[in-house]
DNA sequence: ATCCTTATTGATACATGGTATCAATAAGGG
DNA sequence: CCCTTATTGATACCATGTATCAATAAGGAT
């Protein structure tokens, strides 16, 4: 299914008109009574410049190749923080469920390219209607949603 | 984040126009080259029944009440051959992402109700529209998809 | 700047969910 | 009714994640 493993760490996120301000995550765990450390700055910086997403595991290793003593429960515990403040998100269905890409849009629409890992920010406004279209037909109040789409990027497309 | 457990085990799935044949999941394994055998009737039984979404754990707790020799190891692996064979399909970010519902439509638009833990399958044609549109308007091919609403479905929002 | 409180850390042990192993069992074709 | 072989169940194992707890360090108060 998954036909290639993640890559070498590299710089960005192919979000049009978005980009990660680590200062902004930052912040936020300030805002919310964190306190700010070395680590926390470390796993911020992984998190938030890896073009591919990251298991807490993966995270772990970046994590001590800057810091040799981070420890790992510290990076779970990081992980979860930062998820609960919805900084990151979790990628459900890419080598299981355990790997996080940064939040960029609330409502995200999240592709993985399933030959080279790299994941893509699609224009959220089709799930936006779905959602809307499918609570008026249904009835039902829908309050969370988990959205992931998988396949075959146009790069890798042009390269087979 | 959710805000009950599973309630015990009733029956029949509310899917309008389509309901759960245990002989054709029996015929399916049986044409992919799967001996029948008896574990096999009864854990297609529970899942067959079952009103809501079941972790392989849970499985194996209701198997052992009509078969107490029943291994846990085997639900695990009939699990796996169902899931292989596209019978049954996890729910993500239910209860984590351990729990499995009968395949209905083959692209599921399932919700579940966080309030009482029901599923519904909702008119599927808004993912088949997503999908089309993003496909065209990002240029990547999408061969795969993971869709999970929740929120509180009719019955749960009369009874607040 | 220094102290003091307390959140955070890192090491370790533990829990949970799932998998590999392997002898015993049973399915089902010949 | 055999015989082959997939399947089973018991067990041990592994991976991922969590609880514990003494040591550390943030950052407000002084």
């Amino acid at each position: 299914m998954i036909r290639s493993i993640n890559k070498k760490r590299e710089v960005g996120w192919p979000m049009p008109g978005k980009t990660i301000n680590p200062e902004d995550w930052l912040s936020a765990l300030d805002e919310s009574g964190i306190r700010v450390t070395a680590v926390q700055e470390t796993l911020i910086d992984i998190f938030a410049h890896s073009e591919y997403p990251l298991s807490a595991e993966a995270a772990w290793e970046i994590a001590r190749q800057a810091r040799p003593q981070t420890g790992r429960a510290t990076v779970y515990r990081m992980v979860e923080k930062l998820e609960n403040l919805g900084l990151i998100r979790r990628v459900h269905g890419y080598q299981g469920c355990s790997h996080f890409v940064p939040t960029l849009p609330e409502l995200m629409m999240l592709f993985i390219c399933l030959s080279c890992g790299r994941a893509d920010y699609l224009d959220n406004q089709p799930l936006q209607d779905l959602i809307q279209h499918s609570e008026h037909s249904s009835g039902h109040h829908i309050t969370d949603s988990r959205l992931q789409l998988f396949g075959d990027c146009t790069a890798c497309q042009e390269n087979a």
